[in-house]
DNA sequence: TCTGGGGTCCTAGGACCC
DNA sequence: TCTGGGGTCCTAGGACCC
């Protein structure tokens, strides 16, 4: 058996856990720069409030309805998270973080009979050690458990567990749940599934094999298998190593001077190579793409992206920066405006797996010993404490204009909130 | 004025190899 | 004049997830 625990409106829950004030209240959580919603309390659900919903259409009705708004806070969201996953990994067999608000607990070692209760006394221990809500679902695949952890979130009776075990029941809620919630199956296919007259989970669970291939690819097919409660999507217990690692961002305003947008991209291949080293990793290429604003329509549009190889696999940020700048002045064209940059490593490697150039020596060690040091002092005093001479003084900032405190990780934030 | 960010996997088609 | 067949690797693009 597989139980999926998903955080009930996880960005806006953790605010909540710091300021009471917010509960029975409309809350919403924006994206950086404070564009879209991309997190809604149930109040503001009901008010009709979209995910992903663009804020400056809804300014009025923000403010007509009193709802609370707040610029995304990861700092705090990602402690949050630790703690929740430290209780689960406590209380379950074992778990498979899958998102920041989501893990799957392989269940196998736990008897049938006590899976309902064990569900809804896991989900009170949680609330009590984190103060976050949590809907659990339980059922004989990760996809059946998906449905079921939905179910657990719309009817509260439930107390937080939906437990779906006999065959009778699963088609019982197949048979109204509508194929596009599916895990699995996003807009296009549910789009394609509904041409096809193919409406809820129960009707595509009866089409046939080669017909979902044919449309779907084996993705679309294990997902047919698991509603039909044969496992085929695994569980994966170790912590597993990206393969690759992406770090971009919207600019505030749009730019167009090389040295900003060198900055700007020096900074994100710094922060991408601290999440290579995090994961003991190093990497062979990295890609650095540029575009242009996509919503005005009247300046013209450019996207273009490049990949640079080095010579010797690397985790050392001077070598990184040194790659991706050399990239984006291959990019770069002066008359564009640009409103979006961003780095991605690729082919990742294992660092010990990896073996070296003997035909160009970077003095690996000297690198090696500097980027401990550096992500030493960052770890104590904070990011970009030590920063290179690439990333510039002032960087180039978000807006955040309803950011909340880092309650759990910043000395600082917590005078300010005593004084 | 203002429209997020970070991932994974699969497939098709081209380049290339022997 | 006749011009194969089988395989791998890479990349771009599309679909999906949160």
């Amino acid at each position: 058996m597989f139980g999926l625990v998903d955080c009930n409106s996880f960005f806006v829950s953790c605010e909540r856990v710091f300021n009471p004030a917010l509960h029975n209240k409309p809350v919403i959580v924006l994206s950086n720069n404070d564009g879209c919603v991309i997190s809604r309390s149930k109040e503001a659900i009901s008010l009709g409030i979209k995910m992903g919903q663009p804020v400056f259409k809804i300014m009025d009705f923000i403010r007509e309805n009193g709802i609370q708004v707040f610029s995304s806070n990861y700092i705090l969201y990602g402690d949050m998270s630790d703690r929740v996953m430290e209780t689960l990994r406590a209380c379950a067999p074992s778990i498979e973080i899958y998102s920041i608000d989501e893990a799957f607990l392989n269940l196998d070692s736990i008897d049938n009979s006590n899976l309902k209760k064990y569900g809804e006394e896991l989900a009170s221990i949680v609330k009590r050690n984190t103060g976050i809500p949590v809907s659990i679902g339980i059922s004989h695949t990760k996809t059946l458990a998906k449905v079921a952890s939905k179910l657990g979130k719309k009817y509260p009776k439930l107390n937080g567990s939906c437990f779906m075990q006999e065959d009778c029941d699963i088609r019982k809620v197949l048979k109204v749940f509508p194929v596009g919630d599916v895990w699995g199956i996003g807009r296009e296919h549910g789009k394609m599934l509904n041409q096809n007259k193919i409406m809820t989970a129960y009707d595509f669970s009866m089409a046939s094999s080669e017909w979902v291939k044919k449309k779907m690819s084996v993705v679309g097919l294990r997902t047919w298998l698991e509603l039909r409660g044969i496992p085929s999507i695994s569980f994966e217990d170790s912590i597993h190593i990206k393969k690759q690692i992406c770090t971009s961002r919207s600019f505030s305003h749009e730019l167009n001077d090389i040295e900003e947008l060198s900055q700007a991209v020096a900074t994100f291949t710094t922060y991408s190579a601290e999440k290579l080293r995090k994961q003991d990793s190093v990497c062979s290429s990295i890609q650095i793409f540029i575009l242009t604003n996509q919503y005005k329509e009247k300046i013209s549009q450019y996207f273009r992206s490049i990949i640079v190889t080095l010579d010797t696999p690397t985790d050392s940020t001077l070598i990184l920066v040194k790659a991706a700048l050399s990239g984006l002045c291959k990019i770069y064209k002066s008359e564009c405006m640009y409103k979006k940059a961003g780095v991605v490593l690729l082919d990742i490697s294992k660092k010990n797996d990896t073996p070296g150039n003997i035909f160009c020596d970077h003095n690996a060690a000297k690198h090696s010993m500097l980027m401990e040091t550096l992500d030493g002092l960052n770890l104590r005093y904070g990011r970009d404490t030590l920063v290179t001479a690439a990333q510039g003084i002032e960087s180039i900032k978000a807006f955040s204009n309803h950011l909340s405190k880092r309650y759990t990780t910043c000395w600082d934030d917590i005078i300010e909130v005593n004084i």
